[in-house]
DNA sequence: GTGAAAGCGCTAACAC
DNA sequence: GTGTTAGCGCTTTCAC
């Protein structure tokens, strides 16, 4: 920069001013400058500029995963696409980071570090008292995923409980009594779509049997296995409700496989609404979270956050997307 | 620091130095102001330290993406996992960006504004000329694709050639002859794995036809019209190869929908090897892709492309994984 | 409207 | 071994 104020006849400080669009910089000096940096190919160290300016133009992204496996499922790929998004639209940088579950001091010191404003994590939720414990030590933060009663870090998410309570209900009103859900219910979001499954079950004055329940992790690599380990215990359901199209679209081929017809004999509701849930076949009811929303939702209330606003969540609205599967 | 320093009684070089692990300081000092910098909860100003030192320990990673729609495609995610890991090894960071194919300026401001030290590029070749130029002007960068002979940019995937070409003996094998190719042949990947494609149909002494040719693109939210026009001509045909799995899955999907047996009718073989390659029904054949090695190579690359080494590229095998879509 | 000067938080000569 | 000093590249008072 000094060069270009030497280059320019002027001083630094002018220079800044002209490239930063200062009111003060009269039009004609501004586009000499301008004009200079650009044929010198000069840009603002935007290093340097956070170190003076005291902010960081960086949020931190974590993406959280239970084991050094690779996370798969294509939903994640979308929430972290809109996120981008969200975040460039801003003029942010994304700072990306897969960490596992212990790696809470990580987290703290991207923040501490003046690496990151502040974080948005993304991924499971087993370690909501990490997570709660940061909110706590003030490190502003979003998080994706399902809103706890005790959560001290703003939650965006999607309506899992309405969404659990519209697939089953679909179900039920295709006269299917014997719905299994599929997904871990220790991972909150699953828990709060296992609530909406049991409330459309009793309203229906349907009995839960705890049989027709199968725990998954989401992305869990052995998925296929548990699919079958459940299938064989050849227990009597015509439908089956999982957590994610992934799972349902897996269960669909162990089904086939098994020569039971989908919907025929069982009827299928997955939850995401990825690509493939409409090219398979038949094609997979699901119920669609507003993946598009969400990147926009967790940066606005990692802002709020950085500046101290009162901790609020976000619950983006859910549909159920009624095709073959469950027809 | 300056802080630690005055409450340590040294100075905030000593400070610096112990921190930093000189070797200088002696270990007792060292573990008094480790101490006291971990009780007062401090950490070294990152952006502070890049600045004084003149080195960033970030590196960028741009998704293309030819529209503003979503990639979807779960392989990317493998790539961007995998990147994430091998950058985070490095003890580096990885600012994540998603640009459309104009954005050739973006790309080169984030080097120039010291905000990275290189650059990493996934997606979409179809901006070859761009890349070239940014190799040109002196970008550090890597780029996850196809090798084309021009490239001025070293360049990491796996050997499309092969994996096209094996996919393609291996239809031919179980008695095909009219192989439709399906995959978007102005994408530099597709274009060598048509080239691979074609290659076994010669050595097998079968003529291309070109309307068994139908061109995608990847990712292509219309992906399933594409499928639907191209079946409803009503080609003769009795084997695809299609280059990405979605892309077979989907089109699995499409020919169950019209009571095309696969494979007894039509043999099917993907590319990617996704999890749900192995869980559709029938199980999906495919080319696998050693995801968990182009994290790795395109870092490599790209610390060899900001130390100035000779432009290489980095080739991984592929590998035919047979299933019963294709037996 | 413009420049001089100070300083963001840190590190690395250089001296002792 | 440790402190002093200078300065990374920038922005922003403050003075004119």
């Amino acid at each position: 920069m000094t060069d270009i104020a030497r280059m320019a006849g002027v001083s630094a400080s002018t220079v800044s001013r002209a490239l930063s669009g200062s009111p003060l910089i009269p039009e004609a000096t501004r586009t000499r400058i301008t004009e200079l940096a650009r044929s010198l190919n000069y840009r603002v160290n935007a290093g340097a500029a956070s170190l003076r300016k005291g902010d960081v133009q960086t949020i931190g992204v974590v993406l959280l995963s239970d084991s050094a496996q690779m996370i798969s499922d294509p939903f994640l790929l979308g929430i972290l696409g809109s996120l981008t998004d969200a975040v460039n639209e801003q003029g942010m940088n994304l700072l990306l980071s897969r960490l596992h579950e212990d790696s809470k001091d990580r987290m703290r010191s991207m923040v501490e570090s003046g690496q990151v404003t502040g974080l948005i994590v993304i991924g499971q939720l087993t370690l909501h008292e990490h997570l709660n414990e940061l909110a706590h030590l003030g490190i502003p933060m979003a998080v994706w995923g399902a809103a706890l009663p005790d959560a001290s870090y703003p939650v965006v998410g999607s309506d899992n409980r309405l969404g659990g309570y519209l697939a089953t209900r679909h179900l039920i009103e295709q006269g299917c009594r014997r719905i299994a859900f599929f997904g871990d219910t220790t991972h909150p979001e699953a828990g709060q779509r296992f609530q909406g499954h049991a409330q459309a079950m009793e309203e229906a004055g349907i009995e839960l049997d705890p049989r027709l329940r199968q725990h998954f992790l989401f992305g869990d690599a052995r998925l296929r296995e548990s699919i079958d380990g459940w299938l064989n215990q050849q227990l009597d359901f015509d439908a089956i409700f999982a957590c994610s199209d992934v799972t349902a679209i897996s269960l669909m081929g162990a089904l086939r496989e098994r020569n039971i017809a989908v919907p025929a004999q069982v009827r299928v509701v997955g939850y995401d609404d990825i690509l493939l849930a409409s090219h398979v076949h038949p094609p997979l009811t699901t119920v669609r979270q507003p993946i598009a929303q969400a990147g926009r939702a967790l940066v606005d209330l990692m802002f709020e956050s950085v500046a101290g606003a009162a901790r609020r969540n976000i619950v983006l609205p859910t549909e159920l997307i009624v095709r073959e599967s469950s027809l």
